[in-house]
DNA sequence: TGTACATCAGTGAACGCGCGTTCACTGATGTAC
DNA sequence: TGTACATCAGTGAACGCGCGTTCACTGATGTAC
């Protein structure tokens, strides 16, 4: 397949948008395909119109689409939340916010939310001291939000670090076993979102 | 590399003896890459110490081999838990010690555990029945775990089926993030687990 | 007891595939004079 | 204003790799006579 087909040549000059026009195919065979296997240059190249050597002008290596299609989602992930937040509103309706706007950005897109947490630590790789805020960023949020119910009084728990991070690991649960398992007589999203907060912010 | 330098020809009748070995290469290739996309035929041979080919006498494909160890994870997952129980005993002792039984497996065989659930519904082929039953097993002596709770005036929760829900959906985010993300600070397991009973199963 | 032979438990070479990556190149575009 | 040319944005062919799978085969082993 001849990829002028599909694409115009960038003018001079404009090489770099050809950069997001393979984060965003990347992006999308990740989403569609539900693995990050499917992330492959010439699978890339296809869906751009390129060939697929080109890609090597604006990524060293495979890897390297791969960790930026990371890096975009955890951005997007960090965003949703921060978007949702209410931290000047009750305490308790800001932190059923933030597990909602949780539970809707892993459902809709869901294999982006899976390779947000799905990765193992890279041991030999340090990442950057501004890719593990990243990474914290959103967990950091959640526990400042636990906190203020703390604050408030409505939640009797001694510890907003250790609610925060079972209230996390249910979420993760759930946002990870739902679409994996759609047989499964699930209960109203709503109810179980009542029973995760309620009984791990342990409230009133 | 010669097979016969790893391993002797079955005598004659005992050829099936090959596919016992052949699963457990494939587990074993499974649980020390975590991930099985390694089982492949060839990796599988190596490990064996025969020819590729030769698994065709015992497994007609590679999803075949990769479905075989899938089911004797579950076997195992479903044989570790009925251990642990205690239905004899307190409720809730009983109930912990299944959901610490949960977490063991899941940290002693970290791979075999994600691939239990991990696997997106196979919507083109309908599992067999006993297949279901295994794969709902676990999940349906929980149920009836939390409903003993009940039972006893120790959970004042009204819905079993919804709180033993919401417990596997906890147990397994940990089981999932905890080995996957080491460089967090995480809590000391049994205040966790304590903090998704407690609050989960509703109990006084 | 000896031997021919069917069967069993495998082997080794080959196929076509998609992959990441390298290499030498091409042709349009903008710029210096 | 015209043109030579450097540069930019790519291309196409090729590499070696590991893969699942097929095929025709081999040689040891047990058994029928």
């Amino acid at each position: 397949m001849s990829a002028s087909a599909n694409r115009e040549r960038n003018r001079r000059g404009e090489g770099a948008k050809l950069r997001a026009d393979i984060l965003a195919a990347a992006t999308d065979l990740l989403e569609r395909s539900g693995s990050e296997q499917a992330i492959t240059l010439r699978a890339v190249a296809r869906e751009v119109g390129i060939s697929a050597p080109s890609i090597y002008a604006h990524f060293p290596t495979r890897a390297a689409i791969v960790d930026a299609v990371l890096a975009g989602a955890f951005a997007d992930f960090n965003a949703s939340l921060a978007q949702a937040s209410r931290a000047d509103a009750e305490p308790v309706a800001d932190l059923r916010a933030r597990c909602v706007a949780y539970l809707r950005f892993a459902a809709e897109r869901p294999a982006r939310y899976r390779v947000l947490f799905d990765r193992r630590d890279r041991v030999l790789e340090r990442p950057s001291d501004q890719a593990v805020a990243t990474r914290v960023e959103a967990f950091t949020t959640l526990v400042a939000s636990v906190q203020r119910c703390i604050d408030a009084g409505v939640s009797t728990s001694a510890d907003a670090f250790g609610a925060a991070t079972a209230i996390w690991v249910a979420l993760h649960g759930y946002a990870t076993l739902r679409p994996a398992l759609t047989a499964f007589p699930w209960p109203d999203q709503d109810a179980m979102l009542d029973r995760i907060i309620t009984g791990l912010a342990a409230l009133r």
